[in-house]
DNA sequence: AGCAGATGCAAGTGGGTACTTGCATATAAC
DNA sequence: GTTATATGCAAGTACCCACTTGCATCTGCT
């Protein structure tokens, strides 16, 4: 099998998986999607959960650099919400394939560990975000800045999980709720539009 | 089948279900679980999906009355942080069966709903309760209540449901996450423990 | 062209599953 | 005790599934 049709085999995998969960996801349907015989898919992967942690493993769930927060914060609202609209549409993108695997973790624990890959880095980069914020003045609760941040990114991800399931439990319309979870957490941080320690022309207060 | 029989069966199908998810819920192991005869099963409840989900409907996903918010206001902070580690609680105790049922949304939509039954009440008495701090005096911005009551509500729900998966991305220690949370909701809000339509004994400041 | 390795085809193995059927036994009500 | 109903037992039906096997064909390289 050449690295492209692996690669397309792995992503059917992905799809079906999605669709059907675990034991949905049969050998027969998979090789039907990729267009491939069964029989292959054993010879080179040598068994379905091997095949099917392989994909997710090669899945990536969490986009890197589509929406990274800059290294020295200008305007923290426009950037924490850009970050927030991109890691959301992300994670809603895949949002089928996180609850098949978070849903195996009982008897797969490793599929719910491929959605957790890279989930520590996307925390330490918005922690440091929020340290320099603090470091420049914007925001006066330095302390609470591991709470705000993981309570940031749990609206996050609640909201790209399961706004399909219950949609009335999060803000509307989905587009603008990212603006408002941003907004929010730096509230709670005691958000203050001007550096302190750099006086710039005053902006209209936030609230 | 005596009800209490009827209702041995339907916790057995709920306990299976959070182990084995619903494939691997068979009829057999529902039938051993519950010291019944497999053909009962079907005489009774007529298929295996409709068993589940009469299973899952009868389960209590929110437990009622354990930790209501009070009807009037004393001490905002500790009246939320109750209610938050109720909630969280609750939750954390049938987490497997929520990730199950919200897995099945693809192929059983009716199992997510038989999880959600119940969040609206719960979304609309913190909603009345955050209205009342704000009549009170104890929140300045009550523009923002409905989104600070979905990112409270996301943060217990994420932390409850994930923490055993990913429990680095969590506040440590479990046992005081509630209380951040509770606390960094009310700051998000622009809380003031002063109540300041009616002067008090003056109180130690939060941050 | 020849050769080695990869893939396809078809059949098969050895399990598993939801559900049904016919008869026997147990239970509850009168 | 009798009768009606519920449940158990055992076997069966008609599928499903991961995986294997033997042979044929295809592909890429020399």
């Amino acid at each position: 099998m050449t690295t492209p049709t692996r690669d397309h085999v792995l992503a059917a995998a992905v799809r079906l998986y999605a669709e059907h969960g675990f034991r949905g996801t049969t050998t027969r349907r998979i090789a039907e999607e990729a267009g491939v015989n069964e029989v292959t898919l054993f010879r080179q992967f040598g068994s379905k959960t091997a095949l099917l942690l392989e994909a997710l493993r090669s899945h990536e769930m969490f986009s890197r650099g589509a929406n990274a927060l800059p290294d020295a914060p200008v305007d923290p609202l426009a950037e924490l919400t850009a970050f927030a609209t991109g890691m959301r549409k992300a994670l809603h993108g895949t949002r089928a394939t996180i609850r098949k695997a978070m849903a195996e973790f009982e008897e797969n624990p490793e599929m719910p560990r491929c959605m957790t890959h890279g989930a520590a880095a996307i925390h330490a980069a918005v922690q440091s975000y929020f340290e320099k914020l603090g470091a420049l003045g914007y925001i006066s609760d330095t302390k609470s800045i591991p709470a705000a941040k993981a309570m940031l990114m749990s609206a996050i991800f609640h909201d790209a999980l399961h706004r399909d399931i219950d949609p009335h439990s999060f803000p509307q319309p989905a587009a603008g709720a990212p603006a408002i979870y941003a907004r929010l957490c730096l509230q709670s941080l005691g958000f203050q539009p001007v550096a302190a320690r750099r006086p710039r022309t005053a902006k209209r207060r936030v609230s």
